[in-house]
DNA sequence: CGTGGCCCCTGATTGC
DNA sequence: TGCAATCAGGGGCCAC
């Protein structure tokens, strides 16, 4: 499940079912999935097996979850068909069940990492130098994500203006803000009426400043009813969809009017994706088409 | 060095 | 029905 607003609707719910457990045991099912653990599958199973769960962190699309001593930490990222779910001991292992943890409780659950395309993971990490909340040093260089209140402002808009690429490219450049992902990026251009291939260096910093707003309201709303959901693969650690689909201006609405003006959204293939966006309120720059 | 292109994987859907 | 092509909320790696 992609992007910040889904990925902390997922924090919060291993914060409420498993953080202050204590793991019996862990049995990892597809070594993908457990690939950028270095020492491997059995090595991360023995490593983690005793150790208690402390309360989840997220910083853009990795969480993490602090161990007991907080000199390590169990990082995971969803990519895109991971999903982490509380599931009852007894119940039928999913399809693409990739790692299981059991618990040394009697409270009957444990957790799944369930992953289709197996692009997501999980890995422990030492923590980086002078985190406190256990930041693994692997995703150090992940930048604060918006609603991070330690994201600077500032330099971020400084960094935006000295990149040499286009815009979007650089809302989905996690070294510069993280979270960012193609819903949430082609929503906060619809809202800002820019266009995906507008180069950086040419927004002022009131525009830089109207997009960031967007990408925080956006990403607020889509929080406040639990995400976005297509389908299935998109659920929280209970196995429930969010609905800000049904919200969506842009993204996902090829032919589809747009709510501002009424012109037929358009899709366009990018970087292996695609982008949406009004023809009529996101005019293209004149260097593209 | 940044930047952009390609690749990793499975499954659903579409078109011939 | 079958098969190939396309597409999917991500990111790491590698040529330029």
């Amino acid at each position: 499940m992609p992007e910040l607003p889904e990925v902390e609707v997922v924090r919060r719910g291993l914060e409420r079912w498993v953080a202050g457990r204590t793991v019996a045991g862990v049995e990892v099912l597809h070594p993908r999935a457990v690939r950028r653990h270095p020492a491997g599958a059995a090595d991360f199973a023995a490593r983690l097996a005793g150790r208690t769960l402390g309360v989840p962190q997220r910083r853009g699309k990795y969480l993490w979850v602090p161990l007991d001593g907080h000199e390590l930490s169990v990082l995971g990222h969803l990519g895109m068909s991971g999903q982490l779910l509380v599931q009852p001991e007894g119940a039928a292992a999913e399809k693409h069940l990739r790692i299981r943890v059991r618990f040394a409780d009697d409270l009957g659950t444990e957790l799944r990492f369930v992953d289709q395309r197996t692009f997501g993971g999980l890995s422990l990490h030492e923590s980086a130098a002078g985190a406190g909340d256990g930041l693994p040093d692997v995703i150090a260089h992940i930048a604060r994500d918006p609603l991070d209140p330690l994201f600077d402002e500032g330099a971020y808009h400084l960094a935006l203006r000295a990149k040499r690429s286009t815009v979007k490219r650089a809302l989905l450049d996690q070294s510069l803000i993280s979270g960012v992902g193609n819903i949430y990026a082609d929503e906060a251009l619809w809202r800002t009426r820019l266009h995906y291939e507008r180069p950086t260096g040419t927004l002022t910093r009131p525009k830089s400043t109207e997009l960031l707003g967007h990408v925080r309201d956006v990403m607020n709303a889509a929080l406040s009813v639990g995400g976005t959901s297509f389908d299935s693969l998109y659920v929280n650690v209970n196995g429930e969809s969010g609905y800000f689909d049904r919200s969506l201006d842009a993204y996902g609405r090829e032919d589809e009017p747009c709510r501002r003006c009424g012109t037929p959204i358009r899709r366009r293939p990018w970087m292996n994706r695609s982008s949406y966006f009004c023809p009529r309120c996101q005019r293209p720059p004149r260097s593209a088409s």
